[in-house]
DNA sequence: ATTATTTACTTAGCCTGCTAACTAATGCTA
DNA sequence: TAGCATTAGTTAGCAGGCTAAGTAAATAAT
């Protein structure tokens, strides 16, 4: 895993790994750091993506922008709801949907969240440059194409 | 999080999810890859791990070598025991600690495993140079000490 | 030598991803 | 218009990370 070691001579699926232990272990001290908030995970991740949309997104747009399945954002919902920090209204133009909103009290810890975190985020990119955060970010990109290329043609049933 | 937007300019955590849903989608794919041989993702990990450790690794050293604390890893031994892919075995040195080995059942599957998983390894990396791979790599063990010394930090408690 | 600390492993149970299967509303098609 | 397919959301339950707490063995300290 060493950077001075080419990466072809170790081509295996360790960076896969790597990948889901890093993103673990930034989730974790994101949580940490807003844990006066008493937030889990998903739920400021979530907070944070529905402030980034337009006024009275639908969960599925919210499920979206999170990359995540519908039933694992449902919870979530579920959980921020009881917490008194967003509320659910039917759409009335498709009553299939169901439109966010903020609670004053999740704006206010909206505001909180983003002073919590303004801080951390610089702390995990430390010692990264513009070009390899762009770098990544772009690899990260191809790799997310490759794969659902190759889950859809494994999964040729339907 | 196209690549032709400065990252700094989006500087969020999005990254850190976006590493998480490749991750999932990877080893999805793999999964989907290997099904034949009826073996989850913690398995099959487990299983190319541990041929790459000397024989008679403990479950502490699987552990390490998958980046995972040890109740998770007791749980899937505890499946690839029951599958009778490998044996625990209490080393006679040190009592507490167990010693894995493959059945022969286990060797055998280890050869389709290794056949199955040649060719998507490819695939999923197919479209990034060596400099980019090594680049992720490098960026990566960036980000986990960053991200291990903000836990450590942040949890001042013990 | 006895006691205290550390270490390897286990168990129990939480968190958050997932799929499968369901309901209800919408939209398409014949 | 009637019937079928699609879509938004839910529920139930699995998979695999995690921490906390417990046991037994090894090691350190007094």
């Amino acid at each position: 895993m060493s950077s001075t070691i080419p990466f072809h001579e170790t081509l295996d699926l360790t960076l896969c790994g790597n990948m889901g232990r890093v993103h673990r272990l930034c989730r974790e001290a994101v949580t940490l750091a807003v844990e006066p908030l008493g937030l889990t995970q998903s739920r400021w991740t979530a907070m944070i993506h529905l402030h980034h949309l337009p006024l009275g997104a639908t969960q599925q747009a919210l499920a979206t922008s999170l990359g995540i399945e519908m039933p694992s954002l449902t919870r979530t919902i579920k959980q921020l709801e009881l917490q008194n920090l967003v509320i659910r209204q039917v759409d009335e133009h498709d009553k299939r949907s169901k439109k966010l909103y903020f609670t004053d009290e999740g704006i206010k810890l909206l505001e909180h969240l983003k002073e919590l975190t303004s801080d951390i985020k610089q702390r995990l990119y430390a010692g990264l440059s513009t070009e390899q955060l762009d770098g990544m970010a772009h690899s990260l990109v191809q790799m997310e194409e490759n794969a659902r290329r190759c889950i859809v043609s494994l999964s040729g049933d339907k």
